[in-house]
DNA sequence: CATAACCTTGACGTAGAAGTAAGGCGTCGC
DNA sequence: GCGACGCCTTACTTCTACGTCAAGGTTATG
């Protein structure tokens, strides 16, 4: 074995580092939302470190966003349309392509952006907004124990 | 008719107001998200801008924060009890009493407070990411034009 | 080579959050 | 007082995102 081939995981290790199920793992890939690994000459799946990361960025889409998975396989593809452009060199592709593709690409990600500050935006005005309440409640608080100083308990 | 009777709403008038569906409606009554509203003579619910509120309310904990209705619900309940304390002067209560219901309710705003604290800056997080990748992607386009610009398409 | 631990596909089940349809009253404007 | 439209309950269905077996194949270990 050379020292470059990557250090493979099977779907229980992957399963236990994502904190995700087995069965979550294959749901995904039969959802589109993670690629076809590799496989072992038997038959079992054999997942990278990139894979490893695709799966955390879906749960992190999922918990904080509340994205539906149907909203996430078309953001994940998109990441995976880039990959395509960027990772490998591709000269089949003249210039004008490679433009087109990275519009496209730039497109989805600042749509992703555009959403992301929006829902952040709203969260911090709820945050505020929570915050002043807690403000009034300590102030009520403050108010019952002057009253309970000044005419104690019966 | 005097003057102070609030213009109560059907629930047609929610729900095109809200945005939500009639049959949500009656749903997140059935679940206690929503108290159960007055009633005509007929049976028709009367709705107040009030339990308008309470649905935006819920619908924005559902959308931004993700939360389950049964979470939901408790925070609404949390909510309901503070009106409790406040809104009615309750002299049936004692000061002790009034001060553990205080108490309860700046638990959970505080907990409301954390959750979205939390988020809040993952979300940041996130936002920082993306408008970073955003910028490479510029530069990217940027090396493509140029690259144009030295060797036209053929 | 046996055996445990791990994996495979397939099928069915489930909880949450509604959607939809059926059949029957209520209300309002004329 | 009647027609059109709005609302009532009840019940069944749907959709999402998995959970849970079941029956069997694969891999690692002594």
């Amino acid at each position: 074995m050379s020292e470059t081939s990557e250090a493979y995981l099977q779907i229980g290790e992957v399963a236990e580092r994502t904190g995700v199920t087995q069965r979550t793992l294959r749901f995904y890939e039969e959802k589109g939302l993670l690629r076809p690994p590799t496989r072992m000459d038997g038959g079992f799946r054999l997942y990278s470190e990139d894979d490893v990361k695709r799966v955390e960025h879906i749960r992190r889409l999922q918990n904080l966003l509340g994205l539906s998975l149907a909203e996430i396989k078309e953001m994940v593809e998109a990441q995976e349309m880039l990959r395509e452009i960027t990772a490998q060199y591709r000269p089949e592709w003249d210039v004008a392509e490679k433009k087109r593709q990275l519009r496209k690409a730039i497109d989805v990600v600042s749509q992703q952006h555009g959403i992301v500050s929006q829902k952040a935006e709203q969260m911090s005005e709820m945050k505020a907004q929570l915050a002043e309440r807690l403000q009034t409640f300590d102030r009520w608080m403050a108010e019952l124990e002057h009253a309970e100083r000044k005419a104690p308990v019966a």
